[in-house]
DNA sequence: CTTATAAATGTTATATTATTACATACTGTT
DNA sequence: AACAGTATGTAATAATATAACATTTATAAG
């Protein structure tokens, strides 16, 4: 069971916007589309960001600077994030496998390192711009 | 057996750079040490990035905006790249491990995507971080 | 209810990362 | 020599992210 957070206003702002989006929102983006509702600078919006990341409501696109609300209805996994984005039409989705969050979580190598978190990102091409 | 790569003045000055450093460079860092070699502005930086990145010899640490050179003795496997991260002292080490890049270049999934590339970051502790 | 503490907000300025645009030069091939 | 492709030089600017400081709101303990 996952742990209920209340997101304060601006957090709420931000993610209703972020999950109604149909891909990923950049930080700068999002500003523009929250100045009516009165958050004016990209501190607030960035504080807000980092702590949806933090609770797992949103993950951070690194190889596009970008945000997208998660996909597995609050996702138990925040700290065990995979991605599929089409190079083509820049469409993300959020892959959610057991096998292969089982297979990553579970890797370990020579390094003496043990892994708390990690994150992958495929990248390709969609169905649809494959067959354009 | 790879593809020999006449790397240009601006590409060689760069690469060895960060060849020879211990750690991951961030673009600006590089810029002010290649500074005294006549290389002035970000963009020549980039531009050499890019190349050096597309050809494999280098790779982007992208939750770090920051770039290392290639461990693999020259990556055959630039479209397969694996990283463990320390979040403590920011050490960066290449992953080479073939169960893995061979489960993750196979994988598939019902989205009808075929993968032709993918980057993967592990984060945690390493063993000295780990023991302080 | 009061006090203490942590979390969130507001605001300005600034730092860091990356690209656009345009002119020129070099490299290899026909 | 003519051409195509790659690389370079330079200036300006865009896009992404954080520092610093003051204030306010939420939560919980006494
Ligand atoms: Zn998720
Ligand atoms: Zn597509
Ligand atoms: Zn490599
Ligand atoms: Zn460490």
């Amino acid at each position: 069971m996952q742990k209920e957070h209340n997101l304060s206003k601006n957090q709420k702002i931000i993610f209703d916007l972020i999950d109604k989006s149909r891909g990923p929102m950049k930080a700068y983006s999002i500003l523009f589309n929250v100045q009516k509702k009165g958050i004016k600078a990209p501190l607030q919006v960035y504080r807000a960001l980092d702590k949806l990341v933090e609770i797992g409501k949103i993950h951070k696109i690194e190889s596009r600077n970008a945000f997208i609300a998660c996909q597995n209805s609050s996702c138990q996994i925040s700290k065990a994030t995979a991605f599929s984005i089409c190079e083509s039409c820049e469409n993300v989705s959020e892959i959610s496998n057991l096998k292969l969050s089982k297979y990553l979580s579970n890797f370990s190598d020579s390094s003496g390192m043990k892994y708390s978190k990690y994150n992958l990102e495929f990248f390709g091409l969609c169905k649809k711009c494959k067959s354009k």
